[in-house]
DNA sequence: GAACATACATACAGTTTGCATGTAACTCGA
DNA sequence: TCGAGTTACATGCAAACTGTATGTATGTTC
């Protein structure tokens, strides 16, 4: 009989040892931010050493992309899962943001996410890849909306950064500790304001979206 | 007769040198950002040694706040001096925020406000930060039109969080290379789509705002 | 003008990053 | 199946950086 970690393909190696060093290097950039993390505590928390890293990574920032990468994903699978494709515009949007804020809620996502992701990958690098997941889908129901009629028609990708940031920001409000109802009201508001023919519907007409935050 | 720099109050030393440290710190942030800059090059910029600094500063951090303090601040005065007090609160919001657009589009300063500040100090700082200057401005207008029955009433700091996020967002998607007239038709339906009773107006209905951008 | 505080400069210790070099394990064609 | 070549690491090293401790000159105060 052989030893368990022998006889293993150059294939299953490197995806268990990226595999640990993205886990090992995602738990601490969430926990302590990516400036406060070194390499020598992401190696020693996966088990392997600062070789390993520099062979799968170019450098600790490629590291933080590929966390960043698989965060974003999660994210945006979250918000999928909880969104079903039977709503209209204006409640998938919510609904979705809903999702969103849940998901966000893990600790320490949004510092990844929303900070640190922005600050040491670039603006332009977080939008390629928020839209490959998370915005993709808030583009596609805006632009639904929009060519349904139900929704003003506005620079798309315009919009949709827009709509995208204010969700960020009520992210990262809320886990700040600000209250997720009047963030959600005021979302909803700017949202509606949105829709066309919205006119001046009071406050509490529209139809409630039920969340956990109820 | 005394050579210039001799015969110095402490107070003058002081303002001087901490003056000289955040210029230099703030052209090299602005230039390059908060982690590409070290502390050897700012105090070498700055002519003075690290000594200097960390007798002013506490770390690299708190320099970098007073630089931002700084910033923000000036960012702060450019708007409010593009902003007559005149004007309507739909009027003065976009006014305003055209005015943002020109003053963070000083090469950088979207870096340093909207990135790196975020991220090293965290948005509860720069919240604060930002309340005392720039966001105050836009807060108070936000609250006159409230209260005014011009826009709809809501969480009066959940909505200048929401808007302050989306002009940031417009900020640095501009500099990006992305459409400003865009991006401004998009906020301006945003903050329209807030107005009580703008029911279904015609895109083009609304007063258009002139600046350097058209 | 002596005691004290302030404003620095210099020196040092501990970390950290990226790379270069070494070695064991895997892959593949003859 | 076996050796050449590649892949997957571990180890060692050099440079850079941060923060602090220590030393010194210059103002300040009584």
């Amino acid at each position: 009989m052989q030893p368990e970690s022998a006889r293993r393909s150059n294939r299953e190696r490197t995806e268990a040892t990226r595999g640990d060093l993205i886990a090992a290097a995602t738990k601490l950039f969430v926990e302590k931010g990516y400036g406060e993390t070194s390499t020598p505590e992401i190696v020693a928390s996966a088990g392997v050493t600062r070789g390993a890293l520099y062979h799968h990574f170019a450098d600790k920032r490629a590291l933080f992309h590929a966390v960043v990468e698989d965060e974003a994903a999660a994210v945006a699978d979250e918000i999928e899962k909880a969104t079903p494709d039977t709503l209209g515009a204006r409640e998938a949007l919510l609904t979705g943001g809903l999702a969103f804020f849940n998901a966000m809620a893990v600790s320490g996502r949004t510092r990844l996410l929303l900070l640190d992701g922005p600050a040491i990958l670039g603006r332009e690098t977080m939008d390629r890849i928020d839209s490959r997941h998370g915005t993709r889908t808030l583009r596609e129901g805006i632009a639904m909306a929009m060519r349904s009629g139900a929704m003003k028609k506005l620079p798309l990708e315009a919009v949709t950064a827009l709509l995208s940031a204010a969700f960020d920001r009520a992210a990262l409000a809320i886990e700040a500790g600000a209250s997720a109802r009047d963030y959600l009201k005021s979302l909803e508001a700017l949202i509606d304001g949105l829709m066309e023919g919205n006119g001046a519907a009071p406050a509490g007409s529209a139809p409630r979206i039920r969340g956990p935050l109820d």
